[in-house]
DNA sequence: AGGCGATTTCCACTGAGTGGAAGGCTTTCC
DNA sequence: GGAAAGCCTTCCACTCAGTGGAAATCGCCT
């Protein structure tokens, strides 16, 4: 007996299916790569055979396969991320600068926030997650400062999927929630302490372009122990304050 | 009479062409793309949808589209680049510091060249190309530092590709490219004087990994009136040693 | 040498993908 | 104001590109 029948999903979800395999930035070897993205062996051969025909994927010496150039040089291109970047690089780094901790550029992706951009000091605590990778909305302080700002269905659909505990100190009771998005837009900082990762926090602003519309936030994470300094939430202000300049904002009244 | 035998391309060729039409950074129609990726309207307009629910291109408010984060996402996790950037950034931030002119990282890709970052001060020399963007080995101060320690098949693709001139400086003769090239081993700095860009120059000095391989190169561009000045080569070749040193490159005799 | 896991090739079968055409919607120009 | 020009979406009869189980091959470890 031999193949037959069509599967139950398009080629361009085949292919979709592939590429998110690699969503965590590693190399994979082909059977890796079948099993993430729940496909037969040969039908993954071929279609990663096609990827990396492209450039979109590329194969290293030991045979395992990771993202390629080809897909980098598509993605760094996204509008966006460009803009915003381009904008919030100098500030970034003065906030770098004058803190010496990680300092961040954060957009809103669907129910999860993804940095943008990150620049780190030398002893700066230790973390895990990377540019690219998405974070929830109600356990971080750009989350919050994002969500705070975001349309309303993204608050119904964030409770609708549920507040996931990651430490004790995770928001995870709506009126919660809801309270400290209303302290957020009172004040126009965002404080998450130890929601995600031990022993860190997080002073997060937002920030505003030319339309006046919430398009990002800015944020730095330091060791619970510098909590209540009060030059994070300055600097954090201040640069959000330029970038969202830098965007064509202008505050109302001018 | 009504649609039948199938074209001459795979569905998975049709999708990429389709990503290749946004390699320019623009937001474009549907017609746009379908004449871009030689496509019939109808084929890119089912096409385009599936990029679309995939998230890989999003749609705008006007109806255009453009690269969406989830390619953004897949894309800034490239292995190499995100390991080239992390090491390079305080090294550029520094050269930047020092000089207020375009500083560059550039890896060669197939036989041209991409800046991986850049950071420009306040009154630098404009500049077309951008991150992401492939330049010509032979007219750029990164391309020549690369060449000059590729592989000798590329240097052989290089001049079977043909020197285009951009500018009455640009290097078109391969006895000339190969004498430069031999200086970029002998001095440690590439240097490529209105080879490109009208007005401007650049100087480039490789970089290098743990393996002793070249893998990146870090450069200057500022105004031909500062062509001279010995600070670039001087700054350029410190912010090379650092990155390849943060890259684990130990100088042959340690 | 032999075994195990990963990779590559083969091939009979069929429905997913194709693209010309027609219809709708919006903008521009005379 | 009408019609011409673009752009986008939907429809559908036709067919071959894509499928995936199985078998062959490769490469490494014991």
């Amino acid at each position: 007996m031999s193949g037959g029948g069509r599967g139950d999903r398009s080629v361009a979800e085949k292919l979709f299916a592939i590429a998110d395999a690699f969503a965590g930035g590693e190399e994979l070897t082909l059977t890796d790569i079948a099993r993430r993205a729940r496909l037969p062996l040969s039908t993954t051969h071929r279609l990663v055979g096609q990827w990396a025909e492209w450039g979109g994927l590329v194969r290293a010496d030991d045979g395992r396969y990771r993202v390629g150039m080809r897909l980098w040089r598509l993605g760094v291109r996204q509008p966006t991320a460009m803009r915003l970047r381009n904008a919030a690089m100098p500030y970034l780094e003065d906030l770098l600068d004058a803190t010496g901790e990680h300092v961040h550029l954060a957009v809103r992706d669907g129910l999860g926030v993804v940095y943008l951009e990150r620049r780190s000091g030398e002893h700066a605590v230790a973390m895990v997650s990377d540019v690219g990778t998405v974070l929830p909305l109600h356990a971080t302080g750009v989350g919050l400062a994002l969500l705070a700002h975001a349309p309303g269905e993204v608050y119904d659909d964030v409770v609708a999927a549920g507040l996931t505990r990651f430490l004790p100190n995770t928001i995870t009771e709506e009126p919660e929630l809801r309270r400290r998005l209303a302290e957020v837009r009172g004040t126009g900082i965002a404080t998450s302490v130890q929601a995600l990762t031990r022993g860190a926090f997080s002073v997060a602003a937002p920030v505003r372009d030319a339309t006046g519309e919430v398009v990002a936030a800015v944020s730095i994470i330091a060791h619970v122990e510098r909590l209540g300094e009060p030059q994070f939430a300055l600097g954090v202000r201040i640069a959000a304050r330029g970038i969202s300049a830098a965007l064509g904002y202008r505050p109302p009244g001018t």
